[in-house]
DNA sequence: GCTTCATGTAACTTCGTTTATTACGATTTA
DNA sequence: TAAATCGTAATAAACGAAGTTACATGAAGC
């Protein structure tokens, strides 16, 4: 299956703006993240409709962080992105009409549940202030190597 | 998402088979579960690899469990499977090359990690014998009341 | 041996989802 | 008004899972 990878996108796009004090056009994020602006257009917009940035058009226009680092967390930005859901893997069929089938969903269910409430719970818990500092560690010791 | 259902696939099917004393045919299990034989085939034949079940062919052939069931659990199952990738989401890039990427990866990928640990755990935990019981203590609930 | 039943497997199609692309409209700045 | 930029709909491309078709292989029974 193809992943979802509009979480890994936003990130990215986050970090950029961050280390920025203007405006960052689509065109832009879309260069720097190898798409299209288009596909940062849809995205991004529902980042903005959760408040989390904000967008001007017009020159001198792009997308702007709204939201304060140190609060906006992983799960946020899930949220935000309409809680896509998270496995690849699956019942047959959600609404079984056998017991057999009951059964194994029953079983199934309750450690896809126990993942899932464990990954959430990992979301909530790294900051976009927290990666960003992750990423400003790295590159300062990638400039002392070179 | 299209979602990867294969062990729950084989979860029915071994349920059943496991309440058969006969070999039970692709066509019989194709037909309770409302699939394709050919499907059937491709799937088990993974657990045959695994030692899991035997094939016979010819009349009077079909499909068999070749293990004892407290000890076969859903983490073998998965395993026989190939280990399918357990997540719908993940990163943009898995081989990063900027600063950007490998920041946003790490945060990313642990979460991961945990979640995937704490699932292939809990299918550790269930033998395909308790989802018999369980099953059968279904069926059993369920004829009492009718 | 011949027929029948069943698996083994390759090739192809269908279907659903994600991402990319095209096209055009709306808004802002200069 | 011209240029830059977002907003959005419509469409295509890319991909993987499941389904389907077709035929080969092997076993049982006569
Ligand atoms: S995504 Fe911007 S440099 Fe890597
Ligand atoms: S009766 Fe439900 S899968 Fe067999």
């Amino acid at each position: 299956m193809k992943r979802d990878s509009r979480l890994s996108s936003v990130l990215h796009a986050l970090l950029h703006m961050a280390e920025q004090n203007e405006p960052m056009t689509s065109e832009q994020l879309a260069a720097c993240m190898c798409t299209n602006p288009v596909v940062v257009r849809r995205t991004m917009g529902l980042l903005r409709d959760a408040g989390l940035v904000t967008s001007e058009r017009g020159p001198s226009g792009g997308w702007t962080i709204a939201a304060d680092l140190e609060a906006v967390t992983l799960r946020d930005l899930h949220e935000a992105l309409g809680e896509p859901s998270i496995f690849a893997i699956g019942n047959r069929n959600e609404n079984p009409g056998c017991l057999v089938e009951l059964a194994v969903n029953a079983a199934l269910d309750g450690a896809f549940a126990d993942a899932e409430a464990l990954l959430l719970d990992r979301f909530a818990k790294v900051t976009l202030a927290r990666l960003s500092a992750d990423f400003n560690r790295r590159h300062a010791a990638h400039r002392a190597r070179s």
